[in-house]
DNA sequence: CTGGAGGATCTTTTT
DNA sequence: GATCCTCCAG
């Protein structure tokens, strides 16, 4: 038992001991939930490394997010003592954005490349519609960019794509990877499938790359493309020393292109791989282990582990909770989260994770009433915002002035007086003369004999190019705070007197103080389209709010379930589109949500939820009552227990007031009604309190004299 | 030709 | 509720 080993290797189970020193050939390790697998990745670096196996420059390990390498970086660096500068440490897009730039040239890029993120692409897309006439109602450039992004996931140029049924799509793709050739420009889509096209065209390339790196590890391997896939297959065949670590079971990332396939055909991609089972769960009581074994066996087509627990204490059953609406459930969370902190229980060990990123709003309000600190966790990104773009658009515009993206962006922001009108004929001078946007405008602005913005126009190239020469002489800092400033920019917000102004200009604050620690704009760039995010919230405890996407990979004492409703989670959207193995994956996102607590874990769901434009009934997911009686206690709306799970779920017909327009009412009222086992449910909105209900009989409290009656002898018809 | 006002449309998850 | 788009007045 206690043999003598370095301390890194100690407090180890079996499993994870064989994980970790499994050192030549493939290996795959399938780690359940909360098996302590982020514990294994590191000490396994850490054992490399240790053991003088390879040098921190021959090891190239690949996380799902920055934050995640960030994590292991500091992590290993703790363990062992030193630093681990020169380990190719990072996401698959960023690993390949530093092979790429190193071997541009090979794939018609210059060195200095940008990155586009979605905004960019489907602006690029909106453009080739508009130029080849056609009808973006009929072909939404957000579809057509899906297709090309799946394509460019399972690895396919657009060469190497089968038409047909996405005729339209391939042409587009053809058009689109032109137009991205003229604006030296990648999508994330590109980053693999370029890297891939590199080590086809230049195999001394590659196999420098193969002998360069001895050992290859790769974290959450069940959310990996085709793609991903391909390039990892390329680069580990001169070690073997290959080492995938992920959770069949915790796949959730089908709809982006990942393919749970490649985990589960590990063996034979990988002859004479070794498989290790992680079992045993050390996050998660009994009853928690329970609950999401129970909802996940509801799965076919699993690799199949059974996790268990030394856990005795068995801990509380889930609560599985009803409400009448959103509010009610951010109101009962709420109080949840204030009884628990009275007991003692940390803020920042609590989350409230949901489906969609628009639940959190509710729960945002609730929270700021109450007083109760929260973060949301992901939400839309710090280079995501307006104003981050903005001020980027500025900066690319500044180093490659070729950008004509950045230059569509900002020409008229702040206004200039250059309106669509000039764009649209610089566009066409662009097109007819096969140049880039940026310098058709200076064309434009030099030679057109008429037209009110040439004089704003030439005005923005004069100004562009003195600060463009100003990087020679200042600080790339200042430049950008000049640019900024003399172009408007900052003026404009400062004179904008909308609620968010002030936050805007924080941001853009924030954004000169990154752009310090970089050398150069070009680099800072880059940072920022990959990488940048907006944790520079202050370490205070506070709850966590955010999507059960962004939960993977994290742990709290309490997470709180909402929203599981039908039409909500599992998302119809999903449904829609391939079916049951669309709802295997949401399956799997409930699995991933409650398998996140460790000590309690709390799954709501309402009546009516603010939704779209109005309010929306509901039923309780299909979800709910696949999560074992035995580690589950049912609440419903009412506060009476659910002793036992219906065998199904109706919805009853919805009563519609609006459409029978009774005479005696002038005001809309709405009532719903639906039915949960033997039990019918009613509530109305629109007008009055919820009302109460019991047995058949409804007690409604209304203004108008005579509609109480009247609803209540339509309940009992119904 | 620009920019504001009003109308239609749509909202999953993200490197 | 917010954004994108279209239409119209100046």
């Amino acid at each position: 038992m206690s043999e003598a080993g370095p301390d890194y290797l100690s407090n180890l189970n079996e499993a994870q001991r064989a994980a970790i020193e499994a050192t030549e050939g493939p290996v795959l390790v399938l780690a359940g939930a909360g098996t302590g697998k982020t514990r294994v990745l590191t000490t396994r670096l850490v054992h490399i490394l240790n053991q003088n196996l390879a040098y921190p420059s021959q090891i190239l390990a690949v996380t799902f997010t920055n934050k995640a390498a960030q994590e292991m970086k500091e992590r290993i660096g703790h363990l062992l003592g030193r630093s681990i500068d020169g380990m190719w440490l990072g996401t698959f897009h960023s690993l390949c954005v530093r092979i790429l730039r190193s071997h541009a040239e090979w794939v018609g890029l210059q060195p200095n490349f940008t990155i586009l993120d979605t905004d960019d692409q489907l602006r690029l897309i909106k453009q080739i519609l508009k130029a080849e006439n056609i009808d973006d109602r009929q072909h939404p450039p957000r579809l057509i960019l899906s297709i090309i992004s799946r394509w460019k996931d399972r690895g396919l140029t657009f060469e190497q794509v089968k038409r047909g049924e996405h005729d339209l799509a391939g042409k587009i793709y053809e058009q689109y990877q032109g137009r991205l050739q003229v604006l030296n420009a990648v999508d994330f889509g590109d980053l693999l499938l370029l890297c891939l096209t590199l080590f086809k065209q230049k195999p001394d390339i590659l196999s420098s790359y193969q002998q360069k790196f001895r050992y290859l590890l790769v974290d959450e391997y069940q959310d990996t493309n085709v793609a991903q896939y391909l390039w990892l297959r390329l680069l580990a065949q001169g070690s073997d020393n290959l080492c995938c670590v992920g959770d069949d079971d915790q796949s959730i990332y089908g709809w982006r292109g990942a393919e749970v396939g490649n985990i589960l055909k590990f063996e034979k991609d990988f002859p004479g791989a070794t498989v290790i089972r992680l079992e045993q769960n050390y996050r998660s009581t009994s009853h928690i282990l329970g609950a999401a074994s129970g909802l996940i066996a509801h799965n076919q087509g699993r690799l199949g582990k059974t996790l268990w627990t030394d856990d005795k204490s068995e801990g509380e059953p889930v609560l599985i909770r009803g409400t009448w609406d959103s509010m009610d459930e951010a109101r009962f969370i709420g109080d949840e989260i204030e009884t628990l902190q009275r007991r003692g229980e940390s803020l920042g060990q609590m989350a409230v994770l949901v489906r969609a990123g628009f639940q959190t709003r509710e729960f945002e309000e609730r929270f700021l009433k109450l007083g109760i600190p929260y973060r949301v966790v992901g939400g839309p990104r710090f280079y995501e915002r307006m104003e981050i773009r903005d001020a980027l658009a500025y900066l690319r515009l500044l180093v490659q002035p070729d950008d004509g993206l950045a230059f569509e962006r900002i020409i008229n922001v702040p206004k200039r007086g250059i309106g669509n009108t000039t764009v649209q004929a610089i566009h066409i001078l662009a097109r007819e003369q096969g140049i880039s946007l940026s310098r058709a405008a200076r064309y434009y602005a030099e030679t057109a004999e008429k037209g009110a913005a040439r004089v704003p126009l030439r005005k923005f190239f004069l100004d562009m190019d003195r600060w463009r020469s100003l990087l020679d002489q200042e600080p790339h800092v200042e430049v950008a705070k000049i640019v900024l400033d003399e172009s408007g920019y900052t003026a404009m917000w400062r004179e904008d007197k909308s609620a968010d102004a002030p936050g805007r200009l924080e941001n853009l604050k924030e954004l000169v103080r990154a752009l310090q620690e970089f050398e150069y704009i070009q680099g800072f760039l880059e940072h920022v389209s990959l990488v940048m995010d907006n944790n520079q919230q202050a370490e205070r405890e506070v709850v966590s709010l955010m999507t059960l996407h962004s939960a993977k990979g994290l742990e709290f004492n309490v997470a709180f379930l909402a929203g599981w409703e039908e039409g909500l989670f599992p998302h119809p959207r999903a449904l829609q589109d391939s079916g049951d193995s669309a709802l295997e994956e949401e399956r799997r996102l409930g699995y991933v949500g409650i398998s996140r607590a460790r000590k309690k874990a709390v799954v709501t769901y309402c009546f009516q939820r603010r939704m779209h434009q109005g309010w929306q009934t509901a039923i309780p997911s299909r979800f709910i009552k696949e999560i074992p009686l035995a580690h589950s206690v049912h609440i419903n709306a009412n506060g009476g227990e659910v002793s036992a799970a219906p065998a199904s779920f109706h919805r009853a017909p919805v009563v519609d007031f609006r459409n029978s327009k009774p005479s005696f009412l002038d005001k809309t009222i709405t009532l719903h009604s639906f039915q949960i086992g033997d039990r019918v449910f009613h509530q109305k909105f629109g007008y009055g309190e919820v009302m109460e209900l019991e047995g058949d009989r409804l007690d409604i409290e209304f203004d108008e004299a005579g509609s109480k009656k009247i609803i209540a002898d339509f309940v009992s018809k119904a």
